[in-house]
DNA sequence: AGCACGCCGACT
DNA sequence: GTCGGCGTGCTC
């Protein structure tokens, strides 16, 4: 009798030791009984144990299917490093299984010529088994990353292309299969089913050597991975936000570093983590001589004269608007004009948004829906609407532009792939002026006849609570303008009070600059210096909640090397009925930090290692 | 007494 | 996570 110790797949259950007569392979998937459950469970094998002392189940099915040294080893890390079970972290991979291989057709060369400076930072990431290609918007990163897959691809390797998942529009598709044929399948979260599966065939019988895709991309069954090119690298969706809490970026690095994956990082406002981190290559020469011609406007969120003056010009040429702000709906805020209760959502400490379209108040954490109301339920005053968001504004837009074509891009408006691609197809076909959206539009699409960027409510994400605000507002605005003008004079207005802070690193300094001012601001304190993470405790009452916390509180306190930076009611204490509390720790000290977290899991415990927040 | 519901704890 | 066990409290 064999006796193997089998983690449980998407079980939160440290693995269970089962026997079998059949000598099995590590990393085979297999099928257990738990307790008295009807449905066998999915687990791996992943230790070979001796006889132990207490009684064994039998392992009810050995499966083809299996998991390679590189899942298991990543597996490993990401239970230890992002804190959750084996099971859970084996859980994204997509195991091996046995199929024909057909005989795979060679890729032709591209034939694509790179500039001098394209050449340089090819040969500098050639000379550095992981680099960061700090490239200026236009200045043709893309290129460097296809001769970086081709040589991989002659070599006989295989390819990852990440980007974050809604900078998988039609054009970058279209782009890499002109070159990669049928030897490159993108892959993301809206991919039916079925292709999927052809993709999992493509990959494990050798004609898909090339996956351009999300997060998850990673977790294909590659048999000879030999580069992982991350996109756009600054972007927070690269970090999961269900467990297991891993980041993409920085499992690609453990990756590329413990099985010799060349690994690209690539971005036009790198993150201060890469750069502090990653030897990196700047390309600053762009294609087209672009000019930018940035104004302030120190108002209210709003669309006053001058900016409507501005897109009125714009639309008068013949040319393209974007209108960016953070915010969904019409409005994020009711409040009464007379005694200044704002109306919240029952289930959610969060106030709720207009949605005209809906004629409905919406929560955007639970999805609550109520009837609008316009009187106050607690005094009878007059209920007004705070927070202009993109509904607002295009609705606000098409009165003043009747006869142009006005869209939104946002959540509300794109949930598919589907829609994303017919918004896209229409904007760069000229059928669309103006398109207003949030984060959406600043990611990675080509726009080419966008002469004009408004900006509006960037503020709100410069006020937020959190250390990286001014990374992550800098960032996004730049993104946001690079948008504008990729041939010729853009223009970009941006509507702010902190007009000294975005113009010192946009006019006069650049994002390098900013990298080393934040870098000196972040010392002893904050990432990449020390490593925080935030533990979140919730419970539908919230004395329990409480309760947990403080026992998490206490636990810390014994704890040497580990620093308690804060605790209390999480940011948004309620959500969904449950109440919430946290605590952030810091440390240079990873080992320290991470065993502490270790301790703390639990059922009612929510660790985010590396938080962003 | 009989049952629905929700909480708790175990899972090899 | 998911299931069964068990206590509480409501209804027949």
């Amino acid at each position: 009798m064999y006796y193997y110790e089998i983690a449980l797949l998407r079980s939160p259950l440290d693995p269970l030791t089962y026997q079998s007569e059949t000598d099995i392979a590590l990393g085979t998937k297999v099928l257990v009984s738990l307790q008295k459950r009807a449905k066998f469970q999915e687990g791996v094998v992943i230790k070979k144990v001796p006889k132990p002392s207490f009684r064994c189940l039998e392992i009810r099915e050995i499966t083809q299917y299996t998991y390679s040294e590189l899942m298991l080893q990543s597996a490993f890390f990401i239970a230890q490093y992002y804190v959750c079970s084996l099971g859970e972290a084996l859980g994204v991979f997509i195991p091996f299984y046995p199929v024909e291989k057909i005989p795979h057709t060679p890729i032709k060369s591209s034939q694509i010529t790179l500039s001098k400076e394209q050449n340089k930072a090819f040969e500098f990431i050639n000379q550095n088994s992981i680099s960061l290609l700090f490239a200026n918007t236009g200045s043709g990163k893309t290129e460097v990353y296809i001769k970086a897959i081709e040589k991989v691809i002659a070599q006989n390797k295989q390819a990852i292309l990440l980007l974050p998942e809604i900078s998988l529009s039609p054009q970058i598709e279209l782009r890499l299969q002109k070159i990669f044929q049928d030897s490159i399948a993108i892959w993301h979260s809206k991919i039916q089913k079925k292709k999927k599966q052809s993709i999992i065939e493509g990959l494990l019988n050798g004609q898909i050597k090339i996956i351009a895709g999300a997060r998850s991309a990673l977790f294909l069954p590659f048999s000879d991975l030999g580069l992982i090119v991350v996109d756009e690298e600054h972007d927070d969706s690269y970090k999961s936000d269900q467990k297991p809490r891993f980041h993409t970026k920085d499992l690609s690095i453990y990756m590329g570093k413990k099985f010799g994956i060349e690994v690209i990082l690539g971005s036009a406002t790198p993150s201060l983590n890469s750069f502090q981190k990653i030897p990196y290559y700047r390309l600053t020469k762009t294609y087209y001589d672009t000019t930018k011609q940035i104004t302030f406007i120190d108002s209210n969120l709003q669309l006053d004269e001058t900016i409507l003056d501005k897109i009125e010009q714009t639309i008068k040429n013949n040319n393209q608007v974007i209108v960016f702000l953070p915010t969904r709906a019409n409005f994020k805020y009711q409040i009464c004009g007379s005694c200044g209760s704002a109306i919240e959502c029952p289930f959610c400490s969060v106030s709720l948004s207009l949605h005209k379209n809906k004629n409905a108040l919406c929560c955007h954490y639970c999805n609550y829906t109520q009837m609008i109301t316009k009187k106050c339920s607690k005094c009878d005053g007059i209920i007004e609407d705070f927070r202009l968001g993109t509904a607002e504004v295009v609705e606000n837009l098409k009165e003043r532009f009747p006869k142009q074509v006005v869209q939104k891009f946002d959540r509300d408006s794109i949930k598919t792939q589907k829609e994303l691609k017919k918004i896209i197809k229409e904007f760069n076909s000229n059928d669309i002026d103006i398109l207003v959206g949030t984060q959406m539009l600043s990611k990675g699409h080509d726009y080419h006849n966008v002469k004009l960027a408004v900006v509006l409510g960037i503020d709100s994400i410069l006020n937020m609570n959190s250390y990286r605000v001014r990374e992550k507002a800098l960032s996004l605005l730049i993104q946001i303008a690079g948008r504008s003008g990729r041939k010729g004079l853009g223009e970009v207005i941006v509507q702010t009070k902190n007009e000294e802070f975005f113009s010192n690193y946009l006019l006069q300094n650049d994002y390098e600059d900013f990298l080393k001012d934040e870098l000196a601001l972040r010392k002893e304190l904050y990432p990449p210096f020390k490593r925080l993470a935030r533990v979140t405790f919730s419970h539908k009452n919230h004395l329990q909640a409480k309760q947990y916390m403080e026992k998490a509180v206490k636990i810390t306190l014994g704890f040497k090397d580990v620093e308690l930076v804060g605790f209390g009611e999480s940011g948004i204490f309620k959500i969904a009925n449950k109440y919430r509390y946290e605590i952030i720790l810091r440390s240079d000290k990873i080992d320290k930090l991470l065993s502490l977290l270790h301790c703390l899991k639990s059922t009612h415990s929510a660790i985010d290692m590396d938080t962003l927040y």
